[in-house]
RNA sequence: GCCCCUGUAGCUCAGUGGACAGAGCGUCGGCCUCCGGAGCCGAAGAGCACAGUUCGAGUCUGUGCAGGGGUACCA
């Protein structure tokens, strides 16, 4: 029996776990065993059979055999009294897996400096952050690293222009200051576009524009005194945005990586692969560093090709850096698995490396795990800094407020005056952070700014609501909580359906972490919601006739609340008490 | 050329090889003298095509069609 497959019984209405027969019938009939019978009409006579053969078991009320399945229904008072109790004395731990050997680091967050964090990024930083506190309770060590992009092309091209033009001003406030960082990447990209029809004058100073800004490269990657300041200076501005966003969403990093750092480390590893006979070095030949990765593994057909580790000038890539911050990852900080969130268009990219790292010998090559996810766009099409169209975190965020505040005097209950503010932040948040969660990462978003921020149905504020009328109702209720009580009344459908979903929690912990996937976490919530609501609407508490009810249902609403509360932190939004 | 991802209701999305494919939005119809209506209850409405594997396929395999991404010195 223990080996069955068991799952809950679907549309009974009841309460139970079902199991089903046919392969074991089809097992037999490819054995040439049993009678000729058609393996359904079989498994329906095994399910009679073993129903027969169990008889009576503790904590089953009754069994029937149908259509091929065996099904257990529980007696209710027992089981409903377990699980009620279970979370009440595990509180805040309810569902929380026990302790794992393997340390994990969860690498999320990687925006490029001088540029304004927008929405693609805020998913990223999502989902990344999710799948941190997911793997954390579910029971491993987790290490939270950011690796911001501080280095290259694009963010010289800002200290370029900031000179040029706008040296010795400086915006008020750090976000004011961040997005004036990304409307002189606009303004600075633009110039230096080539356009149709450009007069030999125009075409002069664009290329004249452009040496300058290579130049300015060339002697940031020879730490040039000068180029040095100014570059740290304006990184500081964007990483202080930075920080205040991460602290908006609740974010603590425990490691921080920068791009500027990887790429000196990037220079030794070159050497070190080189000399163990993995790495190519073309560079006599006016070439750059390669590792043929096919050819090193032996296969016939192109897979992960050749990756190229070091430019012929000597200067990095992105390879040679997340090469060597691997190394670092396994070496400094004992890493066991490494998840990379980003997104999916680096997916061969990711491949190419943990190839590499496995070749290299680290055996952890084999836990490292790129959670690709799609791109989030506009409607209007890709966001674009050059041409104004992005969606800027902060200002979606100050929207969600707003918007928030706006309805607040028609939805809301009585919410002290100096919390009036946090709530809505809370319930602005929870609306666009759960939009991020709700749809599976290898899906592309269209951001919508009123779907993200609509705060009725499938949303982060219906799942907050049901945790505040919990809330609600145990506020009210006079009565000290009881040590146990007793579910030894005829239960309607709802309580039924919600004691199963809160249940099912532990289980989608474990789930959502192995299959490092946000969305299962957040699909959940929403069941465990929305059978919160149901049971809300059509079961009395405070107004139960009867003591025993009353005390019952009480715990039953704690254990709910407590349940909503433990997975709304897993998906990174608040639970208030009231809204 | 080769590789990867996606295709489910008008729209946006769920769906561990199992019984009757679930939600939200939108549409239509109900529910506040009752624990907070950011809610509840109900109606209409769906697996890109064709093969295959299987007792059983939205799910696995193959082919095709459609969309997106990648494919040596971009990030």
């Amino acid at each position: 029996l223990a080996d069955l497959k068991w799952q809950p019984i679907p549309f009974s209405g009841e309460w139970g776990v079902s199991t089903s027969f046919f392969q074991t019938a089809a097992n037999e009939a490819r054995a040439g065993k049993g009678n000729k019978l058609p393996v359904p009409q079989r498994a329906q006579e095994i399910a009679e059979q073993v129903k027969a053969e169990i008889g009576n078991v503790p904590g089953i009320s009754h069994a029937e055999a149908v259509k091929g399945y065996l099904n257990l229904y529980f007696t209710t008072s027992e089981y409903a009294r377990r699980v009620v109790d279970e979370v009440l004395a595990s509180r805040a731990d309810f569902g929380r897996g026990t302790p794992k050997t393997e340390r994990v680091m969860v690498e999320y967050a990687q925006p490029n400096t001088h540029h304004s964090f927008h929405i693609g990024h805020a998913r990223n930083t999502i989902l990344g952050e999710v799948l941190a506190r997911l793997v954390e309770f579910a029971g491993f060590e987790t290490i939270r690293a950011t690796y911001p992009g501080d280095m290259g092309l694009g963010v010289i091209t800002v200290v370029w222009a900031y000179e040029k033009f706008y040296k010795g001003q400086e915006p008020e406030g750090i976000h004011e200051r961040g997005q004036w960082l990304l409307k002189i990447y606009a303004e600075a990209t633009a110039l230096l576009e080539k356009r149709e029809n450009e007069t030999t004058e125009e075409t002069a100073g664009r290329e004249a524009y452009d040496a300058e800004r290579r130049e300015m490269l060339r002697k940031w990657e020879a730490d040039d005194p000068h180029v040095y300041e100014l570059w740290r200076v304006t990184r500081e501005w964007s990483l202080e945005e930075f920080r205040d966003v991460l602290h908006i969403l609740d974010v603590n990093m425990d490691v921080w990586f920068y791009e500027s750092e990887a790429n000196k480390l990037g220079k030794e590893i070159v050497d070190e692969l080189i000399a163990k006979g993995i790495a190519e070095d073309e560079r006599a030949q006016g070439g750059p560093v390669i590792v043929k990765i096919d050819e090193k593994l032996g296969l016939t057909k192109e897979k992960y090709r050749t990756m190229v580790i070091l430019r012929s000038d000597g200067t990095t890539l992105y390879s040679t850096k997340d090469l060597a911050l691997a190394k670092q990852k396994f070496e400094q900080y004992h890493v066991d698995r490494s998840i990379y969130v980003v997104d999916f268009r680096q997916s061969l990219h990711f491949q190419q490396v943990f190839k590499i790292l496995e070749l290299w010998g680290f055996p952890q090559a084999e836990k490292c795990y790129h959670l690709s996810y799609g791109y989030v766009t506009l409607p209007e099409g890709a966001m674009s800094a050059r041409r104004g169209r992005v969606a800027l975190f902060k200002e979606v965020y100050d929207e969600a407020i707003k918007r928030v505040l706006a309805v607040e005097s028609e939805r809301s209950g009585n919410i002290p005056e100096n919390e009036r503010v946090k709530i809505a932040e809370q319930i602005g948040l929870g609306a666009l952070v759960y939009s991020m969660l709700s749809v599976d990462n290898n899906k592309d978003i269209v951001f919508d700014i009123n779907g993200a921020l609509s705060f009725d149905g499938r949303t982060g504020p219906y799942i907050q609501n049901a945790h505040v009328r919990a809330n609600s109702i145990l506020k009210k209720s006079k009565v000290e909580g009881q040590k146990s009580a007793a579910f030894d009344y005829e239960l309607t459908r709802h309580e039924i359906e919600l004691i199963e979903q809160i249940s099912r929690f532990p289980n989608a912990v474990q789930q959502a972490a192995n299959e490092y996937r946000p969305l299962v976490m957040a699909a959940y919530a929403y069941d465990l919601a929305n059978a919160f609501h149901s049971f809300y609407h059509a079961v009395p508490v405070l107004q139960s006739e009867e003591e025993d009810v009353r005390n019952a249902r009480l715990r039953l609403v704690a254990a709910a609340k407590q349940t909503i509360a433990n997975a709304l932190r897993l998906l990174d939004i608040k639970a208030p008490e009231v809204m």
